[in-house]
RNA sequence: GGAGAGAUGGCUGAGCGGUUGAAAGCACCGGUCUUGAAAACCGGCAAAGGGGCAACUCUUUCCUGGGUUCGAAUCCCAGUCUCUCCGCCA
């Protein structure tokens, strides 16, 4: 959410800046309806305060004039919220704006890629996909998760479900013990006000599942723990000494992938239901690309000790979040796509979740500010698995149990059949 | 599922129809004192929105939404949430 008082001071500055990340804005429109929303604002604090003096004279022969005023009021009232919903609808749906050093462009293809690291694996053979392999094994099984519910489920079993846990463990042990995030198991289901602090609501509403609940207020499966984890200060006013709160959390995602039907149809890759390990921070304003640089390292931290090659790209204003004013993408070397893969995405969002959320703080002036939100996943579980499993493959269809993470499994060198 | 109690500022907590945006305490900020700190004392300290270059000023807000009233934190209705007790159950 932006401030509407900045956006009215440098209307057109914002007109460009909004245009940079490829959504309609009509910006006379926009001036219109808050010109006007602010004339009835003033035509009914005129009244308020006559009728506020009406009842602090305590004068009956007035009374009646100022129940005439109540009529008055309401009607304009009335009117007035109209114009604000109408502006907070605009506003709800405009997204953050890009930092300057985010390259300008319409797609992913305007991404930039900032660094590579690791070698890529030299396989004798051509090596096979994660689904193969998993299929091979006899340890992930898509036709099961068909029947008891549907496409872009899974089943992960035996000693790939265990490697599944593992990592999840694993990434959790590094995050709470070397890098300070406090560990969360937090709720899976999310009221619409947090769906909304966070910026999936009201635009992103079709991705989202939503829980049919007898009651009024609705609630959705969450569809990355970012959203319960940064929730977490929605509404607050925080003390600046709390700063910087960090917070890690692994949990299943929930996504509907709307619009995404002829993509990765095929494995794991996208499903409705994924293990994600998700990096929050709540920072200072001043602190938070030192935050974003430090988060990112996190994830590739994760990546570096798994010893997978990855690269670290900027994405693009096009290709950002809605809530997003810098990203990084982390994408993992796939040897059966001969490509990178997302593995993680870091962003910094500013106080633009704060400020849907009324996350506040003192500052040394013991003024309110807004904080700013970071999130990242460090790592997405399932797409590691993938990773893992396509990286450290045997000609056999056997894999290989990265090292770091042998203490996790049995100390077992690798997994194969039976 | 049944029976009660409650929801007030960053926090604790008074107020229960008329300058109450809200006592008091804590926390926080500034000052005096001190070699420094603590303690003590003095002062400041809600948010959002509107108007104004600014000083400043106006409006709204005591869980949410309705209602009664000239006037509501205070009264009435509905809802949400929290706590206690009983029942049931991972």
């Amino acid at each position: 959410m932006h401030n509407i008082k900045d956006i009215r001071k440098n209307i057109e500055s914002f007109k460009k800046d909004i245009s940079n990340r490829y959504v309609d804005f009509d910006s006379s429109n926009f001036l219109k309806l808050d010109e006007e929303n602010r004339k009835l604002i003033q035509e009914k604090e005129k009244l308020e305060n006559e009728k506020k003096t009406i009842s602090k004279s305590k004068d009956e022969k007035l009374f009646a004039k100022s129940k005439e005023i109540s009529k008055k009021i309401d009607d304009i009232s009335k009117n007035q919220n109209n114009f604000k919903k109408k502006i907070d609808e605009i506003l709800s749906s405009l997204p953050n704006i890009a930092l300057e050093d985010v390259p300008i462009g319409k797609d992913e293809t305007f991404n930039k890629e900032i660094k590579k690291s690791g070698s890529l694996p030299n396989f004798k053979f051509k090596p096979k996909s994660h689904f193969e392999l998993g299929e091979n094994l006899e340890m992930l099984d898509f036709d099961l998760a068909t029947k008891t519910s549907g496409s872009r489920f899974v089943f992960v079993k035996g000693q790939l479900a265990h490697l599944e846990r593992a990592i999840s463990n694993f990434m959790i042990d590094i995050h709470t013990q070397k890098n300070q995030y406090k560990e969360i198991s937090p709720p899976l289901i999310a009221s619409s006000n947090s769906m909304y602090g966070t910026g999936q609501l009201p635009k992103f509403e079709n991705d989202q599942f939503e829980i049919n609940l007898d009651s009024d207020d609705r609630k959705f499966l969450i569809p990355t723990a970012e959203v319960i984890l940064t929730n977490i200060v929605r509404d607050k006013i925080l003390d600046e000494k709390t700063l910087p709160q960090r917070y890690v959390a692994s949990t299943p995602c929930f996504r509907k992938e709307a619009g995404s039907y002829g993509k990765d149809t095929r494995g794991m890759i996208r499903q409705h239901q994924f293990y994600k390990v998700e990096l929050v921070s709540i920072v200072h304003p001043d602190n938070r690309l030192e935050e974003l640089e430090r988060m990112t390292d996190c994830a590739t931290g994760i990546l570096d000790l798994l010893e997978l090659p990855y690269r670290k790209i900027i994405l693009s204003t096009g290709d950002m979040g809605f809530s997003a004013e810098k990203t990084y993408d982390i994408e993992v070397w796939l040897p059966s796509e001969n490509n990178y893969r997302e593995i993680s995405s870091c962003s910094s969002c500013g106080s633009f979740q704060a400020r849907r959320m009324k996350s506040r703080f003192k500052d040394k002036n013991n003024e309110t500010q807004y904080v700013s939100t970071l999130n990242g996943s460090g790592l997405a579980v399932g797409r590691t698995l993938i990773a893992i499993l396509e990286n450290y493959q045997n000609e056999d269809g056997s894999i290989k149990i990265p090292n770091i993470l042998k203490p996790y499994m049995n100390n077992i060198e690798k997994i194969s059949k039976n």
